[in-house]
DNA sequence: AAATTTACCAACCGCCTGACT
DNA sequence: TAGTCAGGCGGTTGGTAAATT
């Protein structure tokens, strides 16, 4: 018979592909019983054929109730983009400012739209091909291409970002470009000056809500105060 | 209308790190 | 100190709907 262990479950045989919505009830109430955390269990404990990874990830990516659906706004996008270029693929840092948005979210949304307008638009470009513009699940899928084709609105922010950058306007975050490209032009442990200064933001106990103040006026150089 | 291509998203894989023993 | 394990992250892939030919 099937032999127990921690990474599938009841039974020895895992399952994989898209959540049925079974499964993300049984997921969802294992959660709501015994709480996040002890991944290693939530299979047994919820009598899922699931990895402890796929869990996880089922629950942080789309049933997590603080999960904000449907398209980023323009402020998010320009936040995204400004993000990535100080961060670069750190897309976890980057989702945790975005409150409501998931890691997998803002990779999808950046290798997507970053790496097409990379060509055409000189932004580094995301390592994969993919994208994500909105969550939704494997079986209700609302946005189709066709809608999120038609404003190009991201588009714009793309090339407004970029004037600003070369006339100097980008006020929000020319402090933060500085920081970076000094780093890369002259210090050859780029890495970890980043790491440092990364880990230096987490410990800014206000940085998570900044945005929402206002996000244009996200500051480096306060960071530091 | 059918075939083909493109675009997108959900999901998995492999590696890394830190905690624990 | 070394080994093990769980959690976490970034990269990648496969399936499917939409668009195009």
């Amino acid at each position: 018979m099937y032999q127990q262990n921690s990474e599938t479950g009841s039974l020895g045989r895992v399952v994989k592909g898209s959540w049925s919505d079974e499964e993300d009830d049984l997921l969802r109430k294992c959660i709501q019983k015994y709480g996040e955390g002890n991944w290693k269990r939530v299979p047994e404990r919820a009598g899922l054929n699931r990895c402890r990874k796929s869990c996880r990830w089922r629950w942080l990516n789309y049933l997590k109730p603080s999960i904000k659906r449907g398209h980023f706004n323009e402020d998010e996008v320009k936040f995204i983009i400004q993000q990535h270029k100080l961060l670069g693929n750190r897309w976890s840092l980057i989702a945790a400012k975005l409150p409501g948005r998931t890691i997998n979210d803002v990779k999808n949304y950046c290798n997507t739209h970053l790496y097409k307008k990379h060509s055409i638009e000189n932004i580094p470009a995301p390592a994969t091909n993919t994208m994500t513009h909105n969550t939704s699940s494997c079986v209700d899928r609302p946005e189709s291409s066709a809608t999120i084709k038609e404003p190009k609105w991201w588009e714009n922010i793309l090339v407004e970002l970029q004037r600003e950058e070369k006339e100097g306007k980008s006020q929000n975050c020319s402090g933060l470009d500085f920081e970076q490209d000094n780093l890369g032009q002259q210090d050859p442990n780029i890495n970890d000056g980043m790491d440092q200064w990364l880990n230096s933001l987490k410990e800014v106990p206000n940085l998570s809500y900044q945005w929402e103040e206002n996000l244009l006026d996200f500051d480096v150089v306060n960071l530091w105060a």
